[in-house]
DNA sequence: CCTGGAAACGTAACCGATAACGATTGCAGT
DNA sequence: ACTGCAATCGTTATCGGTTACGTTTCCAGG
């Protein structure tokens, strides 16, 4: 085994193998025009110098550096649901990742950070980035593709079908004989919220059953928005049978809520939540929710944007991903005492 | 807003402000030795064009990048818990994170693995790495700060205090009542591993109780590990009445093997966990763990890294992190039946 | 023996930013 | 007025690779 504590240069390669530092470019980037022999000769230096090329100096001249960025504007098990899909989707691909969250509690830092992080990263130690965050539209040198956009974004996304999924699930607790389901909805800037609210209208109309607005609540995605509604929506004469939260964090404050307000689930009161985020597997009772496998978001998100970068663009550039609803044990019919 | 397609570099800042390249270059830095009024000029024109450094240049010229390495043998809760520590500790720092993880799953990729990315990064990406991994200890041109390293190593790392959390927990057991205390072990190429298997056996030797050996299942921190060695423990004609297994993973693998052989925890079993992974606290029943906050392994371990790189070294090069008693509701005194 | 052309290889100009160096100017101290 | 130091700024080599272009080598065909 070689010490080497200094770097070791190409033209380090080239004077050990009586070459000049272009042949063994070709040589290493598999190019053509160099002899057998001489290929020979650059390889064993390399191996016996023990180089590794310089992926900066490379990143330079190339003008591409490989590496693809992934933003977002909080780190929680949603995230690294994504990040998991996402470097799935980049492992072997000669694709690095890095990635920027905002580590301050609940993403509450200023808004615009996200925007103000990418144009540094754009086109000097990016290629190209994947964003999720709930605030507007992000513009970049380089190609960006959102999980989960911004409602009436055009650009380059992944999301699930929201509205199939937020329909499905209310269909759910409509079948099981409920008609005063509860609400809590997400942030509306998002295409997320905006179309689980549009699913829960629309099971409710095709069931015949009118929307009564006072039983909707306004979250925004983030868990403890929800804990307040929650208690409103219970704590009122008449409390729904049911309430449907457009998201897992929020359902979940849902059930505590219910458990601190004595209510038992499902007998008194249903939940479904909206994600299957992994801790929703793991409470008691087991929440009945719609699985949006953010790891494929992450999956397609990263394959998107691959694609994007290396120019080889052939796909719509709006991904759909179905939803599925996982029944767990925080829904049943209602029970009689509960109707009017 | 000026559409910017091509990237603006420091040379056309330089043309449009009328000053050299250099003289831009002490104003980007804030360097001594630029007039107040150049300073203006030069500031203007950099917004105007929409300058924005290139990080490749920057980093090939000064030989550092500023980016730092995240290597990980797998991705599981125990790692996204460790990178937000590490996210925290780096925010704000001029610091960017890069992440290896092995997306195989159970991180049963081939061994050396960790090696090979970390030669290929090591100075020409990264200025240094946290590596957690239980293989062996890697050898690297540029820092390396271990979390939860080799047994062994003296290399730079961060660990819990395993020694003193193992005992403490199966002190708790036996402070309830408990004498069969089985134990499932982890990877014991780990030094966390063999301290915890430490603290197990040095409890029961200051409560003078001998360890049976038959108790002992060998796992590998791996949560599917413990299932087989669950059901070898508990299936025999005299089960212990507590186990207490190494990792929250192969605890809660524990659980569900009780719940499999129709064990009620914790009146029929008591089981106890180490690193309280977030999991843990929503299973039912809650699981009794030894907290070991890996996000403070994450963030103790960035913050020394970050020294290591900087230069500015002073601090002792192997971190021991105390550790908690968390308990839950997964142990209780032994039922009577249990005993002999 | 000469020519044509492809193959093999070297030269040098970049990529964008930095820093050593030298040159000039300004200003306070004496 | 003169010295000396510090401030100010331009020039240029350099970092490590890549690539357009030019040169040399070699061999087949005429």
């Amino acid at each position: 085994m070689i010490e080497v504590n200094a770097p070791v240069t190409m033209s380090d390669v080239a004077r050990a193998a009586g070459v000049s530092t272009a042949t063994v470019s070709r040589v290493v980037n598999g190019h053509y025009g160099v002899s057998a022999r001489t290929v020979v000769q650059v390889r064993s230096a390399i191996e016996q110098l023990g180089y590794e090329s310089s992926l900066v100096a490379t990143s330079l001249r190339r003008s591409r550096t490989n590496v693809l960025g992934l933003v977002a504007h909080s780190f929680q098990s949603y995230t690294a649901e994504v990040l998991k899909g996402v470097m799935k989707a980049l492992s072997r691909s000669g694709f690095d990742l890095i990635i920027y969250a905002n580590s301050d509690l609940y993403g509450s830092y200023s808004e615009g950070w996200e925007q103000r992080h990418l144009t540094r990263l754009s086109g000097t130690l990016t290629d190209g980035c994947i964003v999720v965050t709930p605030w507007g539209d992000i513009r970049s040198r380089t190609p960006v593709v959102a999980i989960d956009p911004v409602r009436g974004s055009t650009a380059p996304s992944v999301m699930a079908d929201n509205l199939a999924g937020a329909t499905t699930a209310v269909e759910h607790l409509l079948d099981l004989g409920h008609r005063r389901i509860g609400f809590i909805a997400g942030r509306d800037s998002l295409a997320s919220a905006w179309s689980r609210e549009e699913g829960y209208r629309a099971a409710l109309a095709s069931a015949g059953v009118p929307v009564d607005p006072t039983l909707i609540g306004r979250g925004d995605f983030n868990p403890e928005s929800a804990t307040p509604l929650a208690r409103v929506l219970l704590q009122r004469p008449d409390p729904p049978s049911a309430i449907f939260a457009a998201s897992d964090g929020m359902a979940l404050k849902v059930l505590e809520v219910a458990r601190e307000l004595g209510f038992s689930v499902p007998a008194d009161l249903s939940v479904v939540g909206f994600d299957n985020i992994p801790e929703s597997a793991s409470t008691e009772p087991g929440l009945t929710t719609v699985d949006q496998s953010m790891y494929q978001l992450g999956y397609e998100a990263a394959r998107m944007l691959k694609s994007l970068v290396t120019g080889e663009w052939d796909e719509p550039s709006q991904i759909v991903l179905p939803t599925r609803l996982v029944v767990r044990s925080s829904t049943a019919a209602p029970s009689s005492a509960a109707r009017p």
